[in-house]
DNA sequence: CCAAAAGTGTTCACCGTACACCCATGT
DNA sequence: ACATGGGTGTACGGTGAACACTTTTGG
């Protein structure tokens, strides 16, 4: 194994992106900032930063760029490495490598922009992915890419129950299925299969009335992160 | 977002591991080298090294290093991009990110150690796992990480037949899920599931008589990538 | 002939799908 | 009363698990 003190070490940059995505309006959306300069300057890219020391641990700097660059907490939601993109050329001023997470949040509370954040806007993956949309570096292919994690991961995971609030119904999570597969799913057995599932769901015990109809129980995430029997789309 | 001229970007190394698993000896085994300088020098490591200049692509070093430390051809294998670490710490001597590549390899032709490659040995992944074995950096973790990609990517995949020779017969095939999953599977069950999935495999026509016993069919790997239905491990 | 491996057929339990039906509320 | 959404019961079809059974070779 060559070691790094046998010649000069490349200068090649290590930064840190971030796909948050979030069930807002009915859709899947994607957390993006307006670049302030060049490159790009004024088009749409994902939040995100260089290391800022040689002793930043890449979790860290993950979690430090999310609360600088959104005002979000990363202790309140769901984030994991996706992948590291790392094409020569894909930042025209040199080379950067960069280690992308993806965070899963419930409705954002309030201050998306504003306060620490920069210009931050929720937009609707449906709309980032078409053709005509263009996006900064190669964060459409991150986008797509985190889109595709998140689908996946409904199907073995719990992982639905992060894009709610702490206190749901089952028609709150069955939407998120819903809108993360755009895919329509048979109410009633999806509440028998969930409650199927041990841990998944706890019931607080209340309910909720939020249209006619019978009230809806409400409840919390429980310990279970696997799903099984996992839930599977229909695959075309 | 931060730009990487408004402060000194911090020195950061960028290398490249590799952890190629393959199915020899009626276990699943992986290819370790023999580091030749400090640290942890006669220790063993994944093969890996540094990326070798500003232009080149993650995916084109790994390929590299493949190819120089253990002679494999990377055209000849499937190889993917495992995760990246990057904890501090974890080179002694001086900050370094690993983006991990996983190579899955048919039993290996002949030239593992030789010729380019520096002392290259397989050994039993159970081996490699146990905690007495002491293994470099943070290489055991990586190696574990690749291992249950490995056996999580056989459920949904036809990835099982990267393992076997471009001819094979479904024993073959089944031993490799065995191995890597470390449960004995139902012979005939198994048979009829794989040849129910559509262009995983395409008969030969030929035949091979490798024991008493029937003579098996000979098979060749079809165009499907995907499992479906998957094929699930009987969970604990 | 016998042992052993390849491959087929059959049975049963379980799970997903579809959908009829009942329950509880707002208007 | 009635529309609307929440939740239960039930029948059917497909898949996996278990295993009896046939086929085809080596010894």
């Amino acid at each position: 194994m060559p070691e790094p003190d046998e010649w000069t070490i490349p200068e090649v940059a290590v930064a840190v992106d971030l796909a948050v995505l979030t069930v807002h309006d009915y859709s899947l959306q994607i957390m993006l900032v307006k670049r302030g300069i060049p490159p790009y300057e004024g088009m749409l890219a994902l939040p995100g930063g260089f290391l800022e020391s040689t002793s930043e641990d890449l979790d860290h700097a993950a979690a430090r760029e999310l609360h600088e660059e959104t005002g979000l907490d990363a202790r309140a939601l769901h984030l994991e490495q996706l992948r590291t993109y790392g094409t020569p050329g894909r930042d025209p001023r040199r080379r950067v490598i960069t280690v992308c997470y993806v965070a899963f949040s419930p409705q954002l509370p309030a201050p998306v922009a504003g306060g620490d954040a920069r210009e931050a806007v929720l937009m609707p993956v449906e709309k980032v992915l078409k053709p005509r949309t263009r996006i900064a570096f190669d964060h459409k292919k991150i986008i797509a890419d985190a889109v595709e994690r998140a689908r996946s991961k409904l199907e073995y995971t719990t992982l639905a129950a992060a894009f709610c609030a702490p206190e749901f119904t089952m028609t709150d999570l069955r939407e998120v299925y819903e809108i993360v597969w755009g895919e329509q799913l048979d109410p009633r057995n999806f509440h028998r299969k969930i409650t199927g599932v041990d841990g998944f769901l706890v019931p607080t015990g209340e309910r909720v009335s939020r249209q006619p109809g019978r009230p809806a129980a409400l409840y919390r995430r429980g310990p279970a992160a696997l799903l099984h029997p996992a839930m599977l789309r229909t695959r075309p």
